[in-house]
DNA sequence: GATGAAACTGCTCCAAG
DNA sequence: CTTGGAGCAGTTTCATC
């Protein structure tokens, strides 16, 4: 795990809400010379901390959809089981996210669909499908009140 | 509501993936000169379509951490008390996503945290801080399965 | 829509302190 | 780490078809 400063996580940081700054201006903002902040930008983006660059886009100003969560309960926990239902969903693009959880629930995942109707068919294919899915629980999203990035303030300490 | 041709989607999609390639490139992909791209991605900014760019950082290289869900339910449903909750998330870096929800269930949010401590102090806080936080329930994230964009292929026939 | 070009800004790398 | 700069690539705005 590579050892990262204050300005290493600065640039990171900046470049999580900036991503298309320029590489002069980002090396104003972390009060660095141009040479030294591209390289701690090439050393982080070699290093895999940087993954890649995204546009932010507003789906609600571009077309009607519905954000759905579920929650999963598995038939079984043997290790194929889990690969299985991870397969299905890997190979859903409207499902969005998806996390393994621990304790009584299996996975929790986000849908992004066009309507609920479209969100039917789509649990209807991972039921009829072979994927193990025994339970779920459908919560419909009628606002989106947060969604930033990752806290790197929280890790300044480091 | 703009309205977008297959074009416009293919720019949205590139750069929804490829946020920081250059506006000759993405001109050359999407089958246009130089001149008209431009004009279409100016557009698209200043509709709000494309709401910016951001790296995407892998926090698993950089820190150690814990991603928690929380569902919550609140004491009242008067009109105060959801932006009451909702201002007091806002101001909690921790809580990176927020979503209102239909049914029984409040809110559901996702806590990116150092330690499951951490975690613990956030929620004390939000228990006895004045936010209406009845009920709430714990999911702790074991792996995350799959984090993709926004599925714009659904929306390729508007 | 396409093309070509002008003026500018930024990028990458290198040299020297 | 700094400054400075060379050579090249990308950006934005033109005018013209």
């Amino acid at each position: 795990m590579l050892k990262l400063d204050a300005r290493d996580l600065k640039i990171l940081s900046i470049l999580q809400t900036e991503g298309r700054i320029s590489k002069s201006e980002l090396a104003k903002r972390v009060n660095l010379s141009n040479t030294p902040c591209w390289e701690r930008l090439q050393r982080l983006e070699a290093a895999g901390i940087v993954r890649g660059y995204g546009a932010r886009i507003a789906l609600e100003a571009l077309a009607e959809h519905v954000t759905i969560f579920v929650t999963a309960e598995l038939e079984n926990h043997r290790s194929g089981d889990f690969s299985r239902f991870e397969d299905a969903v890997s190979g859903e693009p409207e499902i969005v996210a998806c996390w393994a959880l621990g304790g009584g629930l299996d996975y929790l995942f986000q849908v992004v669909t066009r309507s609920v109707g479209t969100y039917q068919l789509l649990i209807d294919r991972l039921l009829t499908g072979d994927t193990g899915l025994k339970r779920y629980f459908t919560y419909i999203v009628t606002k989106e009140v947060k969604n930033g990035g990752v806290p790197l303030e929280i890790f300044k300490s480091l």
